[in-house]
DNA sequence: CTGAAAGCGCTTACAG
DNA sequence: CTGAAAGCGCTTACAG
């Protein structure tokens, strides 16, 4: 029988075989690179981590070692003597108010992802309640498992900020939270000017009737979206519109298909909707398609689109016109901005504003009559 | 000027204010900890871990005062002491294939990350090119940063199992890869069964014309919904349909909508049709309406549904006739499995068939004339 | 440019 | 039931 952990230092042999759980099975170690390499251990981790004491060569030769005996420095013993753990985390709350996962995440993390695999850091998912993630923040804290973290789907006053701060955990946020009283780290995309871009352009096409299906207006996408539609309606000198040409709902097929239903169905339908997502948008044009309408033709379609991977408006011509901005690119520069903060703590905050092009497609044209 | 690194043991006090990066910023360890408690560190620790040496008062009262006092075991030196990891890794791969970002991997991911928050397990999310994934893989090992992986969308003959196997990982494929000289574990839904199913049913409104829009072959989900689609018109005593009655493809709603032309303009278009995802349905029923047709009265539409949480089949009578399976679901008892995998490496390899069940929507109907 | 050795914060065999 | 101490596999100040 052996001993479940062996204590004595021993030569370098996968040993094993018995149905015990083996700590070192396969796995080299930095003691037997070394000595494989004929170097000592110092030399070889100085080598790896890029130190400027060990040269060029030698560094070469070493990484390449390394890669050929497939040895690679146990992430845990060396998160625990560096002190800090190269990884972002993100916390996905579920239950609560919006209990459905976000399609969004799956795009966003990718281009986190990319960013993570380039400059190797590691991401950390966690799952957690919605009245938990204050919880879950602590513990990912002290736990050491994280050096940063990314906020999604932040609301006006979200108190996650204050909270992070306290912690003292470095993060970016996806959006931003409206007003908030020190400056914050965040990517976003210019939503207030996508929106006044859209509503312009439906204003050039001669529309003056132009509703707007929009998402949760907890969320501070969804109030400056609404103010650039405003905006835009107030430079034409048009008033704003009554309150059932303004709604706010979970961006879903349903909401969109129930809000166009609802428009249309008004004594006076608008002959243009501006929409926040492209599932509102195809709901739209279900309930349009189901009374014979057509998108153009009858209703003006306006919808923002998240580029989401797994539904192309793209093509020679977009089923939608959009006011388009990748939310992969958005994963990708909000991992790179944390991962600034996480290497240097004590830096300022940092934010950075994408710009939505407004892509034409079919769904637009001016109004009848 | 603090030194960057204290090395000599000093009391709990949060230390440092000037700029450089602290490691011990306000994070107990358990040295202070036990001090607090007044036991020592094997006591607290074995309390913690919930060793059976320590009364179950005394683990009580330290379980209460480590969340008081915000303590946490740092996760790295646990492993590192321990020697495993408690973490699941997900590799997901993109570029290659298939670019698309699967809407899947939100849903399942969110029924993996329930049990590990349950279960007191990390999940470390990868995302590398497809074609990188057997070194994402050994980085994964040799780094020590899980436990034990997810294997998503196999292939037929996926040489990934083979791979894992060779380096120890223990793993659980959410899904099948057909043909495998050993036994390996999975989770998957029945899919034969229920495209057998959803055939039967339309054969029962009286349909024999019917096609099938499948998702990509060279996966083992889409092979055996053919093969169920297959047998229950064999058992009818129905011929195999032509190939242009068959089609398979990237499960997005523009496939969909162009094999919904293609089957539509043929000289002897099809009653009904089988779809292997929601999107794809969507897909065809967006070119019905686009020519003035019904879904259920034009054209029988039953489709497999993943049950996403974004895109909600459901209500007193759902859109869509469907196979209903929610990956959710799937996440769930992956992950539960995968845990007891790593729990007990030694184990046999545990399999788990989830069945779909056939919810009746408004998408069928007997077919006309 | 190099190495021996301390230390990171835990867990756990060993000895009471 | 409890504790002192070794060890997990790294990094890095310190001393050459």
């Amino acid at each position: 029988m052996v001993a479940l952990r062996p204590r004595c230092g021993q030569a370098w042999a996968p040993a094993g075989v018995n149905g015990i759980r083996q700590r070192d099975k396969d796995k080299m170690k930095l003691k037997e690179f070394a000595k494989a390499v004929g170097m000592s251990q110092t030399t070889v981790s100085r080598a790896l981590n890029g130190h400027p004491e060990v040269s060029e060569a030698t560094r070469a030769r070493l990484i390449e070692a390394a890669h050929r005996l497939g040895y690679a420095p146990n992430a845990h013993a060396r998160m625990l003597a560096t002190g800090h753990a190269s990884t972002i985390g993100c916390v996905i709350p579920i239950g609560g108010r919006n209990e459905l996962v976000n399609p969004i995440y799956a795009d966003f993390l990718a281009g986190v992802g990319e960013v993570c695999a380039r400059r190797k850091f590691e991401i950390n998912l966690t799952v957690v309640p919605q009245d938990e993630q204050a919880e879950a923040y602590r513990a990912l804290k002290s736990k050491g498992l994280v050096g940063g973290l990314i906020v999604q789907f932040p609301r006006r006053g979200d108190p996650r900020l204050a909270l992070l701060k306290r912690i003292g955990l470095p993060f970016v946020v996806h959006g931003r939270v409206g007003d908030h009283p020190e400056p914050y780290s965040w990517v976003d995309v210019n939503n207030l000017r996508a929106f006044e871009r859209g509503t312009q352009f439906l204003l050039q096409l001669g529309h003056r009737q132009i509703a707007l299906l929009n998402g949760d207006e907890a969320h501070d996408f969804a109030l400056r979206r609404r103010e650039g539609f405003l905006r835009a309606l107030a430079a034409a000198g048009l008033p704003a519109p009554a309150p059932d040409r303004m709604l706010s709902g979970e961006m879903s097929a349903s909401y969109g298909y129930a809000g166009a239903v609802a428009l249309l169905s008004s004594d006076n339908p608008p002959t243009a909707v501006l929409t926040s997502s492209i599932m509102i948008a195809m709901g739209v044009k279900q309930a349009l398609e189901e009374r014979g309408l057509q998108p153009g033709r009858d209703l003006s379609i306006v919808t923002f689109d998240d580029d989401l991977s797994y539904y192309s408006n793209r093509g020679a011509v977009p089923v939608f016109t959009a006011m388009r901005s990748p939310v992969r690119e958005a994963g990708r520069r909000t991992a790179e901005m944390l991962i600034g903060l996480i290497d240097a703590p004590e830096g300022k905050a940092v934010t950075e504003l994408l710009e939505a092009e407004l892509v034409v497609g079919r769904s637009t044209a001016p109004p009848r009559c």
